[in-house]
DNA sequence: CGTGATCTTGACCAGATGGTCAAAAGATAA
DNA sequence: TTATCTTTTGACCATCTGGTCAAGATCACG
């Protein structure tokens, strides 16, 4: 029962030529756009030579997908319910948006499958996905309940968080033809920590 | 020169189920994920028939883009800059949601078409839509400065509110698949309301 | 009704695309 | 070196896709 025979080295550095090609290709252009000719040459390698590694393209995709799954989660998971709830919270903004700055192909994996209905992980959404946010949104409640942060609604505010750190990434081209020269990054840490503190910070009159 | 004879009945009719079977489709799989007959069987029409009406499937594309852009950018430009600047920003929330969920396919339709890259159109982007927001986000720093609403990044501001409002139509399967059974438009209006509120609302002290 | 314009369609085409295969080329270890 | 295993490739295939065309069906109107 040996399913996992040890990869060559041969093999180790293609498989990560040919996932990091594919990135590159179905973050620009959707899975349906992307073609295996164009992850081929991106990798090096000839069509054949690269349905050798992998056995069809819809293989890679999906390899690529959870993959990544666990690292594009991350930030959430380590919202401590230990910590002071603010900075808890600014922290994951913070870490968010950084991960907006430095794997905006990643970014756009995942918009592009979500956009398009999510096809391919919508199980993934509804089970592991929605079971972290349930839990991380008790624990904002129950921060909010204790008057540590101003009172919210959690899924929405996760949502949020969610939704602006992306922007950046997914959104890139449009926020760049409006900002011209300038860069997004220069402004949005601190717009967010802003926003998020002026949303979250209790108040003191009810 | 009469480069506009004027539609038959028939000729408004199909155009307009093409149009709208185009919508469906290229909201749901992306440009180039979307095929001819896929659009011809949703609109009732044969191939050929739709090819009679539209020159190419980039054509249609193109018709439903332009068509839908002034729509889109409409609640921005009713943003009143002698309105009460709280209240404006408020009402353009409002709007802008409201129209993520009566409009979701329009909201799909542009998010395939931003996230990878806009090829068809970026220019519009850099040029019309950047002096749009040019112009708005001068009456925002205004009010700004004049202390009637909070201190805030005009253009970060507006990026946001495109942001939090599309997402729920944009990423509408991830969202429901966090919330379960709930509907997300429960909740979203408050939660923006009380988030612009909170980011916006002039307050005492500097 | 008749006639010209409009509308519709089946058959077809060329190119793109995902994928296969047998055989050649290259690495590896005795 | 040789024998075996891994890697690479050119040629090929079936299917899909955007688009064409000529001929037939339908409509509008005098």
């Amino acid at each position: 029962m040996d399913t996992k025979p040890t990869p060559t080295r041969i093999q180790r550095k293609n498989r990560a030529a040919i996932l990091e090609a594919a990135l590159d290709v179905f973050s620009a252009q959707g899975f349906r756009g992307a073609t295996v000719d164009e992850i081929a040459a991106a990798a090096g390698l000839s069509k054949p030579n690269l349905l050798y590694y992998f056995p069809s393209k819809e293989a890679i995709h999906d390899a690529l997908l959870e993959g990544l799954l666990d690292i594009w989660l991350a930030p959430l998971r380590a919202l401590d319910e230990t910590g002071e709830p603010l900075e808890e919270i600014l922290a994951y903004v913070r870490r968010k948006l950084e991960m907006s700055r430095e794997m905006p192909r990643e970014s756009r994996l995942f918009a592009n499958e979500i956009v398009q209905g999510a096809p391919r992980i919508g199980a993934v959404l509804s089970t592991d996905l929605k079971a972290l946010v349930d839990a991380k949104s008790k624990v904002i409640a129950r921060w909010a309940a204790e008057g540590r942060i101003a009172p919210v609604h959690p899924y929405h505010l996760i949502f949020s968080i969610w939704s602006l750190s992306q922007h950046y990434a997914d959104f890139d081209v449009q926020v760049r033809a409006v900002l011209g020269p300038e860069d997004p990054y220069d402004h949005a840490p601190d717009f967010l920590d802003t926003l998020y503190r002026r949303l979250l910070t209790p108040h003191i009159a009810p």
